[in-house]
RNA sequence: GCGGAUGUGGCGGAAUAGGCAGACGCAGCAGACUCAAAAUCUGCCGGUGGUGACAUCGUAUGGGUUCGACUCCCUUCAUCCGCACCA
């Protein structure tokens, strides 16, 4: 017979049960867990079932740990700021605090349907005011400490979203968040020296147990290189210029100089004859947006006419401008080498500049040269250095420089500063205010927040002012250190000012006299599994790695490092392509949990994959997941009350069972997690088909084992057996290795590595037997032949290799 | 260009201190139940040959190591991702 379970009936059920009997209570007695899911941004899109896959993920593995005994914190909260709700406004005129509003409740009732243990007395919301306080707060102590600066510089701009934007947010030459080409804008703007964590953003990367793609993502974009910076005078002038070059050792090849068309002493080094062809380039390179800058691989350049001295050769070398140098990496100049560089050999094949090879691959002479080489290699052509190795030369020659005092080894990264101002109105107002007297000066602590104030028009000006700058009588304003008038900043913060410091905030939301208490802190943090997409690698991921460090060095926190564990979930794909409204491929939960349950799409979020990789999604799949639980509910129902005594067999079985759902779940394979569910659940069928019953210590196990996957109908299931309390009250079961072992095991019997039968052997049989055994079994396809070799692996294999 | 990941049936995917490839599920086929359908249950389900027990090939490609390779080493190809003139 099969009885049928209503999901929708027992789903409604049990929500409301945990709605008076929280899941996750406070107990002070137990050790504290932090699961924490990349808080969302609510758009007004809503869920797919790509977004339920790292939900369901990180409460599977809140509720694991909280059958653990683990007291967990599991929190949610919304990255409310940000362009779409702004965009909203200005073309619909509803304030973005009204959207962003409407989108949270959306949010927040489809996030419902997952049922994951969220504490929601702990939600946090970056726009409302008595957050971002802090988030105003953290950016004056870095003011006080010097760390966040102003300067006027070309930076990112965004034409489309009419902001500057961080190095960060430009991909591939374009806006992360528009697609459209980024160009270059001389403003004013507010930077984070995120620069001064370079070393400990990079060293410290060794201690996480983070996935190796991630660590060496921001390995790369912190880019740190060792090398030198040289001294070359200028031929006629009281000056000189700085390089940074990574191979002192072929300074003696250095036949040329570029400096980047932005580089300070363009002007003055430009002699009048060159003064039109540089002037022209200069422009021409100011106008190419970061795309064509990329795309052009064409070297390009202009002579400036002037020369300066190679300090080891004493030769005079022509300085050139051209834009394959950066102005914003190392000095903005580099010296040339042409023989052992690629870059400069082009230029120098398109200019008709000299080419002195200085490092010689192999023994012989070098004819002609028609390629760079870059590797080691013995000196040439380098003075006192030559004969000794390239690699030894680096070091020499960087120690030389500094005895002479014409040079010193340094290192360089590729990591910038951070443009942390914007030019857009929904973001948190940056907390300074600009006097005559005193300059920049920060709002005084009492006085933040500095809110946002409501305007006319959210329409970004273009300018590089912010709408902010509208609003005179929010801008005059009065310097709170000399009390002459004065004017508010009018840029706001970029969107991850937020999401930088949130996760502090949850173990202490309602905090109002610090931004978190220093035992609570201590209690919680820092996080111990942090659940995400991979999109933020470099982004969110080393911004709030920045301020942890940062917070831990004025004294907030005693860790430094936000997140212990990091777990980044593959996408879901439809038809190949990632699942997104714009591309219209989503997959809506509704008509899911309505037809199969909640229970049957988390179960079937895991089975579709391996979690830290992309899946493709296909709805038929859950028909699987939802037989499954139909036949755990036949199981047990039809046993409920069963008092059988387990066998020996069944107790083997059940201590399998425990173990292979525990060992996969503690490794993330929650693919086949699911998979084990459903070949024990065969076994368990089958075994009870033929003893008559399953004994109710096995049902138990099998219960609270499914709990956090499946809660409703775990705690649906516990109920069935008579039990009063909740399953996740339960502590999860344990198995015993010596209760596992199958008494008679199978063995496969090969000749010459292939299998040819199979035998069944004892534990107590030992070599011998078990090898006289499988002879006889194929006793007739080796007749005639001789044996060479006898392979015996116990619990594994037996071979037989004949001639 | 550099770096990384991936490649197994019609499909999603199992299996790595080297040891019976295809677990589990989807789809499909056949049967049972039914007036019928759905649901459920049972069986089959990589290719080729054979009525058949069986033989043979088979984990992107070609080679190597080994008694034995999806797993280790080398070659090539394809797809995806990251970085991209960082001196």
């Amino acid at each position: 017979m099969c009885i049928k379970y209503n999901h929708e009936k027992v789903e409604k059920k049990w929500r409301k049960y945990w709605e008076e009997n929280p899941v996750n209570q406070e107990d002070p007695s137990k050790p504290k867990y932090y699961c924490l899911d990349m808080f969302p941004y609510p758009s007004g899109s809503g869920l797919h079932v790509g977004h339920w896959r790292g939900y369901v993920l990180s409460d599977v593995w809140s509720r694991y740990k909280v059958l653990q005994g683990y007291q967990v914190l599991h929190p949610m909260g919304w990255d409310a700021f940000g362009l779409p709700a702004e965009n909203d406004a200005i073309q619909k005129g509803i304030h973005p605090e009204v959207g962003t509003a409407r989108n949270i409740a959306t949010f927040k009732r489809q996030l419902h349907e997952i049922s994951a243990i969220y504490d929601w007395d702990r939600e946090i919301n970056t726009t409302d005011p008595e957050y971002y306080k802090w988030t105003q707060w953290i950016f004056v102590q870095m003011f006080k400490k010097g760390l966040a600066y102003e300067k006027e510089m070309p930076i990112n701009w965004c034409p489309s979203c009419k902001t500057g934007l961080a190095n960060e947010e430009v991909v591939n030459g374009s806006c992360e968040r528009c697609g459209s080409g980024v160009t270059k804008k001389n403003l004013r703007q507010w930077m984070l020296k995120i620069t001064a964590y370079a070393d400990r953003l990079l060293e410290d990367l060794d201690q996480l147990d983070w996935p190796e793609k991630v660590k060496k993502m921001q390995r790369d974009w912190i880019g740190k290189s060792y090398g030198a910076e040289v001294d070359f005078t200028i031929e006629g002038m009281d000056k000189s210029i700085k390089v940074f070059t990574t191979r002192p050792d072929t300074l003696y090849g250095a036949t040329f100089m570029v400096l980047a068309p932005e580089h300070a002493m363009v002007k003055e080094l430009t002699t009048e004859g060159q003064k039109e062809v540089v002037e022209q380039y200069v422009q021409t390179a100011s106008m190419k947006s970061s795309v064509d800058r990329m795309a052009d691989k064409e070297k390009t350049g202009a002579f400036t006419g002037s020369y300066a001295i190679n300090p080891l050769t004493q030769k005079p070398i022509p300085i050139w401008i051209a834009d394959y140098v950066l102005a914003d990496y190392g000095t903005g100049a580099i010296m040339c080498v042409p023989a052992h560089d690629e870059r400069d050999f082009e230029f120098a094949k398109k200019f008709n500049l000299s080419i002195t090879p200085v490092i010689q691959k192999e023994e012989g002479d070098i004819q002609e040269i028609t390629e760079p080489y870059t590797g080691e290699g013995k000196m040439i052509n380098s003075g006192q250095f030559n004969g000794i190795s390239s690699e030894e030369a680096k070091e020499v020659i960087a120690t030389y420089l500094e005895e002479q005092q014409i040079g010193k080894k340094t290192v360089s990264y590729k990591l910038r500063d951070w443009v942390f101002s914007r030019q857009r109105y929904w973001g948190e107002p940056i907390p300074i205010i600009h006097c005559e007297k005193c300059g920049a000066t920060p709002v005084p602590e009492h006085q933040l927040p500095v809110t946002l104030p409501e305007v006319e028009s959210y329409e970004p000006t273009g300018t590089g002012e912010s709408p902010l700058a509208a609003i005179s009588d929010w801008v005059l304003t009065t310097c709170p250190r000399c009390g002459e008038p004065a004017r508010r900043e009018t840029n706001t913060m970029p969107q991850w000012a937020g999401s930088s410091w949130y996760y502090l905030r949850y173990v202490d939301p309602y905090n109002e006299k610090e931004i978190i208490d220093k035992d609570k802190a201590k209690e919680w943090l820092p996080v111990d599994m942090y659940v995400g997409g991979i999109e933020h690698a470099v982004l969110h991921l080393l911004y709030v790695r920045f301020y942890t460090k940062f917070l831990y060095d004025i004294g907030v926190i005693d860790f430094e490092e936000p997140f212990t564990f990091l777990f980044n979930q593959g996408m879901i794909t439809k038809d190949g392509i990632k699942m997104s409204k714009s591309k219209g491929n989503v997959v809506s939960p509704d008509d899911l949990v309505n037809r199969y349950g909640c229970d049957s799409l988390r179960m079937y979020e895991l089975f579709v994959g391996p979690p830290e990789l992309d899946s493709e999604w296909d709805d038929r799949g859950i028909e699987g997941v939802y037989r499954f639980i139909n036949k755990v509910w036949n199981l047990i129902a039809e046993n409920a009350t069963s008092k059988k005594e387990a066998t020996e067999e069944m107790e083997r079985l059940r201590h399998q069972m425990i173990y292979e759902i525990t060992t996969r779940l503690d490794q993330f394979n929650l693919n086949t997690v699911v998979s084990g569910f459903m070949e024990y659940t065969n076994k368990l069928i089958d075994l009870a088909k033929k003893e008559g019953g399953i004994d109710p210590e096995t049902m138990d196990a099998l219960i609270i084992l499914l709990a956090p996957f499946t809660p409703h109908i775990a705690e649906e299931f516990w109920e069935m057996r008579g039990h009063k309390n909740s399953v996740f009250e339960q502590t999860w079961p344990i198995y015993d290795e010596e209760k596992m072992k199958e008494d008679r095991i199978e063995m496969a019997v090969q000749i010459n590595g292939k299998v040819r039968d199979t035998i069944t052997v004892g534990l107590e049989e030992d070599k011998e037997e078990v090898l006289s055994k499988a002879k006889t079994a194929i006793a007739d396809r080796i007749q005639g032949k001789t044996i060479v070799k006898e392979i015996y692996v116990p619990n594994k294999i037996i071979n037989i290799v004949v001639k």
